[in-house]
RNA sequence: CGGGGUGUAGUAUACCGGUAGUACGUCUGCUUUGGGAGCAGAUAGACCGAGUUCGAUUCUCGGCACCCCGACCA
């Protein structure tokens, strides 16, 4: 894409009304606006990294054996109360409001209660399962106080996946399936050696259920790490006899802030007793589905992204999640010759098919150009200039180095491949 | 939801009970092009409402919005 087409402009200040380093940097490059507090548009910049984020989830979980359908938004109280759930002493982050005829409508803050109630049209048998059914949708929740950028919203992107199996073994099985598959999504989106599975509390049916947390000093949460082993306890579940459980060390554990990136659920009968979810077993027995729910927030994913790789300057955007994977920069394009070379260097990478961000911006001055390139923040930096023209090359440069290599034109792809 | 704070051009910020200033942005012209360029000119602003006052952006009250701490939570 060329970068004089793109209708956002970078700002050289931070907004006043945030404190956060993932707000003000997104905002700064024009990958998001905010409307009001906790609710942030996704511009051009910002939803090309929601979709990457959201094609490595898809993928992990469509390799576990998910399949995608969209909920709906709006949620009909009736299974809300069956799970007892509607309530506003039980569930304070309820948006709600009436159709026209006077009919209370709840804005779905998660789903189990509208998926369980569906399932009951498509599993009755033993033979209907496993289901493991999930949605990249949008969630509301009435928070108290959104804070911290896209950390913590009112409107929030949302994968939910939910596992519906015959027994309780099914589901311990798919459960780690999910969170190796979740240890896979977190290390493609560059935060794999930040992010612990956590132990946090169970609910009624397991004593743990895990969360997946991401060492950050923007962090909400306290959680004791032991790196070595590579897991870590939400404080909350903290005591000794937790810790001797897990056969971990009190001495070895460090304390750490962290943001919850993920987290996954066994959800036991919680809401296929309730709701009335059951299938026939092999023997013509009815049993109740044993279900599991499991999370990532998308949107509050790239902020710990950009909490965590970010510099002075700007952001440093992981290959796979980056907005484009090459940008152009090109310096005095206003002469002739540059142009050209810049011109022919966008369409040699964009028909080989690499993703390109070409700054063919006239009147932008050199250090405007490579400022802008350092806070948008994209993994590989190629420009074109008089004295790269000189030698017949470009300049290289990866976002996340200090050093700059200059390339022969026609290495160039190699040269990205492996960068 | 408890406590605290702040609302001034598109953005970031000054000052002031008496014609609101600066920087960035934007626009025009000329010069410039390897780290947010230079010169000249232009553009654009007091959250809303009530009160006090000769006069309110400034003081008071109410509303709304935003931020921070806490509680709660993905």
């Amino acid at each position: 894409m060329k970068q004089s087409q793109l209708f956002t402009k970078t700002r050289k200040e931070a907004p006043a009304d945030e404190v956060a380093k993932n707000a003000q940097l997104l905002i700064r490059a024009g990958f998001i606006n905010k409307e009001m507090a906790g609710v942030y548009s996704y511009l051009p910049l910002g939803l090309r990294v929601l979709g990457n984020l959201e094609t490595i989830i898809r993928e992990e979980m469509n390799a576990i054996g998910g399949q995608e359908l969209l909920l709906t938004t709006l949620q009909d109280k009736e299974s809300w109360e069956k799970s007892d759930r509607w309530d506003e002493s039980k569930v304070d982050v309820w948006f709600k409001t009436k159709l026209a005829s006077g009919t209370d409508i709840g804005l779905g803050w998660t789903h189990e209660e509208a998926i369980t109630a569906m399932m009951r049209q498509y599993i009755q048998s033993y033979r209907d399962l496993p289901v493991y059914a999930y949605q990249i949708q949008t969630k509301f929740r009435n928070e108290a106080r959104a804070k911290s950028g896209l950390m913590r919203g009112r409107e929030f992107i949302m994968k939910d996946l939910y596992s519906f199996s015959r027994t309780q073994e099914d589901l311990d099985a798919f459960y780690e399936a999910c969170a190796k598959a979740y240890e896979r999504i977190f290390a493609r989106a560059g935060i794999g050696e930040i992010t612990y599975r956590t132990f946090a509390s169970g609910g009624a049916f397991s004593k743990y259920s895990h969360e997946f947390q991401a060492i950050s000093a923007a962090g909400e949460d306290v959680v004791y790490v032991d790196k070595e082993k590579r897991i870590a306890i939400n404080k909350e579940v903290l005591t000794d006899e937790v810790i001797a459980e897990l056969g971990l060390n009190k001495d070895t554990l460090v304390e750490e802030k962290s943001i919850e990136v993920g987290n996954i659920f066994k959800l036991g009968t919680r809401f296929s007793d309730p709701l009335g979810l059951s299938y026939v077993n092999e023997t013509g027995e009815t049993k109740p589905v044993i279900m599991g729910s499991y999370g990532i927030g998308p949107g509050r994913l790239m902020g710990t992204i950009v909490e965590a790789l970010s510099d002075a300057k700007g952001i440093i955007w992981p290959r796979e999640v980056s907005p484009f994977e090459v940008h152009i920069v090109s310096l005095g394009i206003d002469n002739e010759e540059i142009r050209k070379a810049s011109d022919s260097l966008y369409e040699m990478l964009t028909s080989a098919g690499i993703d390109t961000l070409y700054d063919d911006r006239t009147e932008k001055s050199a250090g405007e150009k490579l400022a802008d390139a350092d806070l948008i923040g994209i993994p590989v930096r190629l420009v074109v200039s008089a004295r790269t023209l000189e030698s017949a090359s470009v300049e290289m440069k990866k976002r996340a180095e200090a050093d700059a290599v200059l390339v022969r034109a026609a290495d160039v792809i190699v040269a990205i491949k492996t960068a």
